[in-house]
DNA sequence: AAGTGAATGTCGAGG
DNA sequence: CCTCGACGTTCACTT
């Protein structure tokens, strides 16, 4: 890992070309030689960047200023950064990371919900999670109190995507005699956050909404919250 | 901008909770209190990080070690850095960014497919572009050789989403008489890369797909490619 | 290798 | 302020 920070001024081209006019930033050169361009603001995005793999090649204009050229041989990519002056560089051997641990996404919500489909609707049971169909996997295919088919779609966000793809379930699902034989299957669309407009088309195509708990869902599993 | 490069374990309280076991990584603190965590590898993307705006705190705990509590008071996240050893550390002045210039994404794409509609379909010409809907804009409204409506769905990359958007708007303008007075208004899906599940749902719905060449597009614009 | 869906997405425009 | 869609999306996982 090497840290550079320098007055410097950049130019990208690929996909979309981009230029950075002269400024002082930090530059980072990972060992598999990608390169982030970092300012003092924004969030965690660079201005600027080169995803690996890819290769630096320290050069020098005519001028005699130092001129870096960042290239990515699968895609064509260049990064070409002019350095006016290094105020600072070094370089720092961090070894391998040993990697993130996650918790808490949308599979955690479909794990709960799936262990407790009561706090979805009344007397809803789970019938099983990842229910094939073949357009993909139904998150959760359950049965209400009187024996009918539900299908869920689970979300962190809810918005306008998850009430289409949910649609496109149940138009399938609604062609299997087996499902409907008892009447058609109906949707449940749950997410942590509802969007209105997603709000608006799930309830004009006859899908219930359901806003989640997450922390209460947990609450659920928790033994503490258990009252016995 | 200030750099670290240190030993640490980090914990994130947040939408999720997320732990980082003890290595060696770069922290990047910005001006507005901002924090990114890198190691030597992956991409552009952090291990972790805080997004503005956000407070950092240099603490200790009970056995003396330095601990840094990054907190953001309007979400409640909070970042927990607990650094065993401090391999560097150094700050500097970058002044303010004066920003990125970009060139060549959808707008564009918008413009020359409203300069060229030809491309699209034989004997297409533009209506307008940015034709108004009560839900949303069709990038480009045109008319086709024997005078019926077309609606022309734009994408850089053409995935579900973008034809369930143009399905949307064909079936509200197909309620207008002023355009279904010839007969129905078709659709265009056009992208410059279109996927197959797209493709399929497109065909499947008698929308037309049409593959973009940005570049030969801007060809047609270029003084140079010009025969007269 | 290619496709598909999630993301602590981020970012910017427009209401 | 919120909502919505684009993004050099990136990322992880499946086929």
């Amino acid at each position: 890992m090497r840290l550079v920070v320098a007055r410097c001024q950049i130019d990208y081209a690929g996909r979309l070309t981009a230029h950075l006019p002269m400024a002082t930033r930090v530059l980072m050169i990972k060992a598999d030689g990608s390169v982030l361009v970092h300012s003092d603001g924004g969030s965690y995005k660079p201005l600027n960047w080169m995803s690996p793999p890819c290769t630096l090649r320290e050069g020098a204009t005519e001028d005699g200023q130092v001129e870096w050229t960042v290239t990515n041989p699968k895609t064509d990519d260049t990064l070409r950064i002019l350095l006016a002056e290094v105020i600072s560089d070094s370089s720092h051997d961090l070894g391998i990371d040993p990697g993130l641990q996650k918790d808490g996404v949308e599979k955690h919500l479909q794990e709960l919900l799936a262990d407790h489909p009561g706090t979805l609707a009344e007397g809803l049971t789970l019938v099983r999670r990842e229910y094939p169909t073949a357009i993909g996997p139904v998150d959760l295919m359950c049965r209400d109190a009187v024996g009918l088919s539900v299908a869920v779609e689970i979300k962190r966000r809810g918005d306008i995507d998850g009430v289409e793809q949910l649609t496109r379930y149940l138009e399938l699902l609604n062609r299997d005699p087996l499902l409907t034989g008892n009447g058609a299957v109906r949707g449940i669309f749950a997410a942590q956050e509802i969007k209105p407009q997603a709000r608006v088309l799930a309830t004009d195509r006859g899908i219930a909404c359901a806003v989640v708990d997450y922390d209460a869902l947990r609450g659920l599993d928790d033994p503490s919250h258990r009252l016995f």
